[in-house]
DNA sequence: AAAAAAGATTGAATGAATTCATTTTTTAAG
DNA sequence: CTTAAAAAATGAATTCATTCAATCTTTTTT
């Protein structure tokens, strides 16, 4: 069996994730002190900063966890795609936008994505830039799919094309969490028109 | 004249932007505290505060300038484009690119970045979220001047292609200021094929 | 030109993240 | 089973952005 140190670390690890995930959920980002977290948690002040370097790594720790789903969600959009262009995009896309919103705020998305810009070079933000990257490789694998498929052009250099999605649907998602009257529905239309140029002038005709 | 009151204003203004601006690029904005700020401007900390809603606020106000400077700088390539397709998009994004980095650090633009993403609804972060549609505006503009010339296929869809256009190299320049190695060089080269396949298959064969 | 009103400045007080010297707990050694 | 060494936890102290009641300056009114 695990020795005692062991145990308690993984335990104290998780009883912080789950206090400051509750937290920001329940009163948001800003409003959650690092003393609510560790009182929630049953630590000291002192002991959450041997867990995580700042406030603003246990929110990209949580956010993490959440992209993580939602690579898992596209894994299988991406082993079945649907047989168009377009229909393919949409549906990847959309499974990546409909998981956004379970656990998280657009708050907690917005303060995730700004941490990683600002701190690139703390540890959490490695993982979420990391993760960042195997969703653009989604992207790329898909197209290669379809290709392989008949349904994209054989001469279509399908990493820059996925990758110019990818920032396309990225950066529409930061729009999107940017503005609190922007819904999923506007969200999705307004990428599908950005996709259709693309979309149809790689397809095979 | 102006009353007394208008101008002092306008100094004080003029000395905050200015020792602000000097700071950010001497010791980076983290380390620039706003006491310093207050000293280097002669005024007192809570003047600052009369002026700027908070530390983002005056770096926001900063990167503003220089990005209204950006536009203007891409006016005069939009004005007057390079004959191809992948000829104006390179000089329009490598203008944009190029003057990026005359007055502010990439820990500046990463710090700007992060801020008009998480605190959207401050003034100064809408004005610079302004720019960034100018800028966006500007690219379709582009596409459709190119469209007029005959280089462009008359049925694109100029700002569905602009936006995605403009949301590449803008991720793309995210991703190199969060990269202290990452030159102005591997940008553009990377930008530019992340491109080639979209400007291929609008242009007129 | 004095008095009142409006507009600005000021810096000490507040509040929250982060640090770090001490103390406590766990593991390893004898 | 003791004891020494290593690893973790602790919370009081520090640092810095931000606030706000008191004071000062400019403008307007009489």
């Amino acid at each position: 069996m695990t020795g005692l140190r062991a145990r308690q670390k993984a335990d104290r690890n998780r009883r912080i994730l789950d206090a400051a995930g509750a937290l920001f959920r329940e009163v948001g980002y800003d409003s959650a002190r690092i003393e609510d977290i560790a009182e929630r948690a049953e630590i000291s002040v002192g002991t959450f900063y041997n867990y995580y370097e700042n406030k603003g790594d246990i929110l990209l720790a949580t956010v993490s966890m959440e992209v993580e789903e939602v690579l898992s969600a596209g894994r299988s959009i991406v082993d079945n795609p649907p047989a168009s262009v377009m229909g393919a995009l949409d549906a990847l896309i959309g499974e990546y936008y409909d998981h956004s919103l379970y656990y998280l705020s657009k708050e907690m998305w917005r303060t995730a994505m700004a941490i990683s810009i600002q701190q690139p070079e703390s540890p959490f933000s490695k993982r979420y830039t990391e993760l960042d990257r195997r969703l653009c490789e989604q992207v790329s694998t898909l197209i290669l799919k379809l290709k392989a498929k008949g349904v994209v052009a054989i001469d279509v250099d399908v990493e820059a094309v996925g990758e110019m999605l990818f920032h396309n649907l990225n950066t529409m998602f930061t729009e999107f969490a940017k503005r609190e009257t922007m819904t999923l529905d506007d969200l999705k239309s307004r990428v599908s028109r950005q996709n259709r140029p693309l979309a149809t002038l790689i397809a095979t005709r």
